[in-house]
DNA sequence: CATTCATTGTGCGCATAACGCACAAAACGA
DNA sequence: TCGTTTTGTGCGTTATGCGCACAATGAATG
């Protein structure tokens, strides 16, 4: 089979970028505005958003557009269609309340993680991002452990596609230094992350496997720094994260 | 503004039908498969297929397309521009934590309910659904406090577009039957649904009000039959839940 | 192994869907 | 009130998308 343009449809594929325009600052949006973020021409971008809005996608309310929970089948259609975060989710449970913290389970999705299950207990506002949310790969722990499950020279394609700018003074951007870092994790089996995404935020991660030992995910307890040390976190955090994987290694194939 | 198909995109609707094609029963479609589901052409369904697959919403092993994580960026869009859930999920962890059951967060959109936040405590498989889960709402809990805030003709009207099959021996389907039952919702102000969605699981649930009074979602408490009577899920949890509606209700705008 | 059936890849002629520009009207902000 | 921005819509153009047909491929059956 050959890749031809012929193959493809075009007003699809614009309505799929005006769908992505949408995001946490950008809730509701006017013609222009998408026209102007997806480069599109207004008249393009109108047709999209009407189309959205005839398929109850979308609603308009006379000059913004807002999309409506419809448009969450579509992401649906993918989660229901993998067994993995229903199968991780238990395992997320019992590990975030045996740890009193959050818990959450990714996926590489290019050169972010996509959080596709997540447990958490405290009675603060959660450190854990819901499913669905996305976060740069170079500086999770997540995704460096993801990150370091691919071959090398994917890792560092995928890294230098990333901007990787400094989230926090601690943030780690060197392409070397990283790469080092992945090496590193390779050879641990986890990766902590500590206050590079986000000051005051630690995290330790590891993969999820499958029964052949291939990386599927990756999952990770999250907490507030001035709480739990990196130390604790290892002597503490990380057997039973090792005794979840083990456990979850056993279902999924 | 008019109404016209000159204003729409064809392709942009057919793709959108193309995605929701896949489902929990179908993980991977062929061509054929997608073109069955959706009543379109072959050479239509390939082209929506090859388009998902060449922006990286789908992958393809040369015979099944299947979605990849991607998509939920479509998803995303709807969340990360919704507040209520975010706000929501801290007090569904704190009902959670409290109760020691699974907590949920939904929306109606036409004839379900979806998911929008969720909390769980138990060491058990949670009853809880994930988020983008979607239930018929005539016969699920948060779905009855849902409908009753509706205008009654708009709920009945709604109540008509469903099937309403008998999912178990106890779900109840006749029409004045369930609009008698919403009128009662609306009159003690929580929907109590007994082992009519599934054997062995009951649910109580309440409406999530804004700061006006306005019913925004709904909010329930799922557990298992055997273990919570219906008398102690109204003396031991309706407190708690509409303690944590008072408070939601003080944030949400 | 041959036959039958189902599925797929692709060519291709055709029709119209979609494009994008332009202009008038409406909305908005100073 | 004026200037700027945005929007609704007309319209001529074109190339996109359609769907049918046919050959090739794969799967199932005898």
């Amino acid at each position: 089979m050959q890749e031809r343009d012929a193959d493809t449809l075009g007003g699809f594929a614009k309505g799929l970028a005006v769908i992505e325009a949408f995001d946490e600052t950008r809730q509701r949006l006017t013609i222009a505005d998408v026209a102007r973020l997806t480069g599109l021409d207004r008249a393009t971008s109108r047709r999209c958003l009407l189309t959205l809005t005839r398929l109850g996608y979308a609603d308009f309310d006379g000059k913004f557009f807002s999309l409506t929970p419809r448009i969450l089948r579509l992401g649906h259609a993918y989660l229901a269609s993998t067994p993995l975060p229903r199968i991780v989710q238990p395992y997320l449970e019992r590990l975030s309340e045996a740890t009193g913290e959050s818990c959450s389970c990714s996926i590489l999705d290019g050169t972010e993680i996509v959080y596709v299950a997540r447990a958490s207990q405290r009675r603060v506002m959660s450190i854990g991002l819901a499913v669905g949310s996305r976060l740069p790969a170079y500086c999770a722990s997540m995704g460096r452990v993801l990150l370091a499950a691919l071959p090398p020279g994917e890792a560092e394609a995928r890294l230098r596609d990333t901007a990787r700018p400094a989230l926090t003074p601690r943030t780690r951007t060197d392409m070397a230094d990283l790469m080092a870092e992945l090496e590193r994790v390779r050879g641990q089996g986890y990766a902590l992350v500590d206050e590079e995404l986000e000051i005051g935020l630690r995290a330790i991660a590891i993969p999820v496997l499958d029964t052949n030992g291939a990386v599927r995910a990756a999952m990770n307890i999250g907490c507030q720094a001035a709480r739990v040390s990196p130390e604790r976190m290892i002597e503490t955090f990380l057997p039973q994260m090792q005794a979840m994987q083990k456990l979850i290694r056993s279902i999924v194939r």
